[in-house]
DNA sequence: TCCTGGCACTCGGGCAGGGCGAGTGCCAAA
DNA sequence: TTTGGCACTCGCCCTGCCCGAGTGCCAGGA
């Protein structure tokens, strides 16, 4: 166990790593904090840390760096969530305040969050799967082609072209969109599948019931579509704020943010409830080796819909970040709630 | 005017120098072409070329480099448009044949772009007021908050939340609904604002006359709305191949990728029909000037709908850009136009 | 037992100097 | 007009050196 003053060592070192981006030797440390003890028991202290794997030197005569497990340590019992100030809380409402629809809402979070973090931010739609449907509508392109127009409470819209195994009268057609409305209409997704299992045994002509079929087929692949799991980043070039070495560092990175599948991997390993923040190894992706993640979910009512967050370098002011991540998403789940 | 064996050897410059990336000597330019003349006859042209503003030199013991007036030249007048090889048409087919929306189809778009230039893509989506209306729906989500729902030919979809000034009875909504559709189903966005003037003055209730007039508000407002020219890029990792003193060169422009409003005008500035090239400090935002924009137009019938293009160095393999831009832009058209 | 000041040591960063070589410009001859 | 020759320039890279920040250890003191 750790004595309190060496945690307060550690916080030290962590805090001006942070700040000067250099390694952090003994003397400069007792200079800068007020730790009321020498450099020569700081160095102590130090010779500690690095044994039990909190920090590390870079070369032998540099001062010491958090390492991943040191800053585990600071963000775990070292660091509360700094709130937002008043400004900041204000800059957040107008901003938001201003969106129209559900891309702009999305957009603008991520801007919003790249701003007040100066990092990466990521922000996912709002999901399918833990959405309810608002309407269902169908349209006839032509007679054997329909339109598949689903729009989610969350404000999403998806569609879908399909294609009918045979002719589908327009009679028939307003016939399955008003059955299939007051049978799903405000359902959560989840539910949809037995909802809908006997409707097109409802329907008397053999051929009707195939298009039917194939209608719920689309309409249940849509609901469940994973890869349609959309997201947004931003603030990209904050990335050039990462250090000297940085052509190695960014590009992994970069990759890593095209990759959708790694990103939805990413936020979707955060818990449900409260904020998660993953410290450079603790990726499992090996490109975000060197960076962090701060993740929450957010949502309209007390529960998730959604997440988002920041990617930062593990050198990054977490308390400040964690409470931006976490204020913008209070603010976006009452957006959505509203509309 | 330059000789032809002149411009033979600037066409060689640019050749050796976008494929080494390090400023060409005579010596190395006449072992690697055939330009049946000694080092000392090529030095003699490289002055002349030097003089006229064509290639440069980074310092006094150094090869030459194309100037943005080297490569203008180039590209006008040396160099062709470099057609794709079989297999690289077919991964084209391959990849977008697979798209199930528009998202999907502009998605695929882009990574496509990005990997075969190993460049940055920018795809636009395609624009409203160039489209014409599949379908428009309405729904009620509560009596006074009604949702406006616009289809178009290219399959976008843009929704809209209304406050009604007034209730508006299921009966009217589906009235107007019916006749909205009858009358701009299927017709330009352009046509639409005198296809429904007097569409209010056919209700007979006051208030549903003003309900009506605030729909069709909204409903033009959505359809002239710039600010939602989407776009989307991709394959900002490849910016990564950019250069050796690269922090200075690649922040600005993940700035101007990320300002929507930036690349919108440098897509908006694209002849209507035929490929832009812009070199250099030809690109009117500061950012962007030591980077090269490719960029077409695209559309499903024969004309332009919207844009795409790729930003690379002013390095860059230019016939093997505008063929991969062009061969691209052809397919997506196609796509639409079948979907 | 813990803290402190002193001291010798280590090692990376930065600077200066020198050799190397690619590339140039010029010139005289073909 | 082209060519080979030649002297010159200058950036790059390697080497050696010094400097100083930072360390670990130790002996003395609270």
């Amino acid at each position: 166990m750790l004595s309190e003053r060496r945690l307060e060592v550690l916080r030290a070192i962590v805090q001006d790593y942070v700040g000067t981006e250099e390694p952090v030797g003994s003397k400069a440390l007792t200079e800068r904090h007020r730790l009321g003890v020498s450099p020569a028991t700081v160095r102590n202290d130090m010779a500690v840390l690095e044994e039990e794997g909190y920090i590390a030197q870079p070369h032998t005569s540099a001062g010491r760096i958090p390492t991943d497990k040191g800053y585990r340590l600071f963000v775990d019992r070292l660091a509360g969530v700094k709130p937002l100030s008043t400004p900041e809380r204000r800059a957040i409402h107008n901003f938001l305040d201003g969106a129209v629809d559900l891309d702009d809402v999305v957009g603008r979070t991520v801007r919003l969050l790249a701003q007040l973090t100066r990092q990466v931010a990521v922000v996912q739609y709002p999901s399918l799967t833990r959405s309810s449907i608002r309407h269902v509508e169908l349209l006839a392109l032509t007679p054997a082609r329909l339109m598949l127009v689903l729009i989610t409470d969350t404000g999403r819209v998806e569609q879908r072209v399909i294609d009918c195994p045979a002719p589908f009268g327009e009679t028939s057609l307003a016939d399955l969109r008003a059955r299939l409305n007051s049978r799903v209409g405000g359902r959560r997704f989840a539910d949809v599948p037995q909802l809908v299992q006997d409707l097109p045994e409802s329907f008397e002509e053999p051929e009707d019931r195939a298009t039917v079929s194939t209608v719920l087929a689309t309409l249940l692949e849509t609901l469940v579509e994973e890869h349609e799991e959309r997201l947004m980043i931003g603030g990209t070039a904050n990335l050039t704020r990462f250090g000297h070495d940085f052509p190695l560092t960014i590009r992994p990175v970069l990759e890593a943010l095209e990759e959708q599948v790694v990103l939805l991997k990413l936020l979707g390993e955060v818990k449900e409830s409260g904020m998660t923040v993953r410290i450079g190894h603790e990726n499992a992706y090996e490109g975000l080796n060197s960076t962090s993640v701060v993740s929450v979910g957010y949502g309209s009512g007390g529960e998730a819909v959604a997440k988002l967050g920041v990617v930062g370098p593990t050198r990054m002011d977490y308390p400040g970040t964690m409470g931006a991540v976490r204020a913008v998403a209070r603010y976006v789940g009452q957006i959505l709630a509203e509309s």
